[in-house]
RNA sequence: GCCGGUGUAGCUCAGUGGUAGAGCAGCUGUUUUGUAAACAGCAGGUCGUGGGUUCAAUUCCUAUCACCGGCUCCA
């Protein structure tokens, strides 16, 4: 019955294998390289494990370490290595699951008596890991009958609830009815669909990261669980150089700039998730502001304010207080009722679209805001700017008639985009989300209008976004706008949200050209979101280094020695005067300890005026990031400063 | 909120059961400097906060606040 297994590789060529031939027999054939390499092997779209027979006929091809695919299978079998070392060195642990994630892998613990991994845990584990790695022990599929199972997971109750079903573990979870488990000793032995790497030989550029508490099936009603993070990649050199993007991150940290550049701080007297600007931090906040009013002057918006507090009866209208009091600050108690800082601006403007009758000539009606809001976030939550109890949105609420709802949201794609091109960003990703249909409002018809009107105006402007199902608020489908930052991460910035359900609590009509009153539908828009996470985002994307244009101070002055200061305090009242932010250091130090201080400031430019430059009314010109240029007339510097800020360009001109 | 960790000068950090130290920054002098660190001196901290143990606590215990890494949550 035994007869010879002919595939077909990827580039359509057919390979004969013997008789139950295997991944590893394919490796073989095609050269030592492959036969050494290779982790699994893929048949007709199924990961098999190297050892595992090749149906005939089938289309094959081998993973190998470099690709995703192999970096997931690495990440994966070391997951179980972590397990292993963990179940040997501490008597009693149990373990739940260890998928691979985006740059390595975790595995969840139960330790006995609550006992928990510290850091020295973590180095002991990691030598363990480091010996099994050594031994190069196979990983040994079975498919095992559940009896088997329940012996084998005796000790082991969360992977008898993975058994059972009502734990789901996409690496582990019986398919089919099948039961697969991976032997490495004696002594161990995980349930896993696998595939899994030949020999632990194959792992070894690992790192253990840290240690984490976790809900076991991320629910928090359940067992904390002892989570170990780490990373493993293919070849020490790609451990190193994550390694190395990870400290390149840690520089851009908003938090450690924000300190650094004496942008803003969070006095621990304040409480928890509440920032103060400092001068400096407060001018580029003045600056994306003052840019924000100019871009929403021009694009038709109209300007209001609304308080911080309101009385109860707005959130219970608004319905606030029935979705989201858990977010809320606690209520106050006033002589004349219950007040609560808004957490969010759009009740208030329903109050100013309701004041008044309103015509269909004045839709849409653009409503803007740069309101501070307050929401309870959970202590844990808190993280710098990026996740905040006190914050401003750049909120806007339009409001339009049904058969404008098109055209508002093509045009409000078109003017989030070109303010978020203006701060740098130009990599954007699209998430469209659609109805949950165990929690919404309005009528199905409005639903898929709203989300036709949305998809429509993506497409309209050629864009490609992911769908979200069921990922929209109760209250209508959104797009929320990602950009990349400079080392290519994401970041969640605007979005753009229909709404039925305010219009509705707040019985918002309008008179139509037909003289009856009509419902209108609500956008809600935030550009930034919120400023402080925006700014936060600006200050990782730039690495502190901000443009010109937003830059606290973008000119110092210094004299080469103390008789040039007059010449230098007035150059800075030129570059004042013609609206730069500059300022004249005094020679008291060193020329080079007076530039070395500018350069870690991450100035845009230092000018150094010397004796020939108060005769030709000239500046040496030190760009950020740039040569120095000497005999520059300051007119010209003038010019050319001028026309970079006027046009937002991202990094100082040189030369 | 939960799990783990951290909290010492403005910043970055060392250190000890017997009431604390460095570098940078600051101030004062001296130096007069052509593109990333001149020299000297001075000043600066109730060691996050409250309670406890102790003859004695910054150190040990405990509570609390804040921060860091995750989990959960995020209108």
């Amino acid at each position: 019955m035994s007869s010879d297994v002919t595939i077909i590789l990827p580039d359509g060529s057919e390979k004969v294998i013997g008789p139950g031939g295997t991944g590893a027999d394919l490796a073989t054939q095609l050269g030592s390289r492959a036969a050494n390499d290779a982790l699994i092997a893929v048949a007709n779209g199924t990961q098999l494990d190297l050892n595992q027979p090749l149906p005939d006929g089938a289309s094959v091809s081998l993973v190998f370490p470099a690709s995703e695919e192999g970096l997931e299978v690495l990440r994966h079998s070391t997951a179980h290595v972590l397990a292993q070392a963990v179940l040997a060195l501490y008597p009693g642990a149990t373990f739940s699951i260890g998928p691979p994630i985006e740059d390595g892998f975790y595995y969840d613990f139960d330790l006995p008596d609550g006992q928990t991994f510290n850091d020295d845990d973590l180095e002991r584990i990691s030598a363990k890991m480091k010996e099994i790695v050594g031994r190069k022990q196979p990983f040994i599929r079975n498919e095992i009958q559940r009896e088997e199972a329940d012996q084998l997971f005796a000790d082991h109750p969360y992977k008898l609830e993975i058994l059972d079903g009502e734990a789901d573990d996409p690496t582990s979870s019986p398919q089919g009815g099948v039961i697969t488990t991976y032997r490495n000793t004696d002594e161990f032995v995980d349930l896993c669909r696998g595939p899994h790497v030949p020999d632990t030989g194959y792992l070894g550029h690992f790192k253990l990261m840290r240690v984490a508490g976790a809900y076991w099936r991320g629910d928090e009603t359940r067992q904390m669980l002892q989570r170990i993070y780490g990373t493993a990649w293919s070849s020490k050199k790609e451990l190193k150089a994550h390694l190395e993007r990870l400290e390149e991150a840690a520089k851009r940290d908003h938090r450690k700039l924000a300190t650094e550049l004496d942008l803003l701080s969070f006095p621990t007297e304040l409480g928890g998730g509440l920032a103060v600007w400092h001068p400096k931090g407060a001018t580029v906040r003045k600056i994306m502001e003052d840019y924000s009013r100019q871009r929403h002057e021009e694009g038709g918006y109209e300007f209001v304010y609304t308080p911080h507090l309101a009385n109860e009866r707005l959130f219970q209208t608004s319905g606030h207080l029935d979705f989201y009091a858990d977010g809320m600050y606690p209520p106050m108690e006033m002589d004349n009722g219950t007040y609560y800082l808004k957490p969010m601006n759009c009740p208030m403007h329903c109050l100013i679209f309701a004041h008044g009758q309103r015509s269909y000539k004045e839709l849409p009606l653009r409503l803007f805001e740069l309101g501070t809001v307050y929401r309870y976030e959970r202590s844990g939550t808190l993280h710098g700017l990026m996740r905040i109890r006190g914050f401003t949105q750049d909120d806007s609420h339009l409001y339009v008639a049904p058969d404008q709802l098109a055209d508002e949201i093509a045009s409000l794609l078109d003017f989030v985009l070109s303010v978020l091109r203006a701060f740098g960003f130009d990599e954007f990703t699209f998430n469209l989300s659609t109805k949950n249909p165990e929690k919404y409002v309005g009528s199905d018809d409005i639903w898929d209008e709203a989300t036709d009107a949305l998809r429509e105006a993506l497409d309209r402007h050629g864009l490609e976004y992911v769908v979200k199902d069921a990922d929209a608020a109760f209250y209508g489908p959104k797009i929320d706008i990602d950009v990349k930052d400079a080392i290519g991460r994401s970041w969640q910035l605007s979005t753009i949200q229909c709404d039925f359900n305010l219009p509705e609590r707040f019985d918002l009509h309008y008179v139509a050209a037909d003289g009856e009153r009509h419902r209108p539908i609500m956008l809600h828009r935030a550009l930034f979101g919120s400023i402080e996470r925006f700014f936060g985002v600006l200050i990782e994307h730039y690495g502190g280094a901000f443009p010109t244009w937003l830059s606290p101070m973008q000119v110092q002055v210094l004299g080469v020695r103390a008789d040039h200061d007059t010449f230098a305090s007035q150059v800075v009242e030129r570059l004042k005067a013609q609206g730069f932010r500059a300022e004249m250091v005094e020679a008291d130090n060193p020329l080079g300890s007076r530039i070395r201080r500018g350069k870690l400031e991450k100035l845009p430019y230092i000018l150094v005026v010397g004796d020939t430059d108060v005769e030709n009314d000239t500046a040496g010109v030190n760009p950020r990031g740039g040569e120095v240029e000497r005999d520059v007339p300051i007119s010209e510097f003038i010019e050319r400063v001028k026309s970079e800020v006027e046009a937002k360009e991202t990094t100082p001109r040189v030369g």
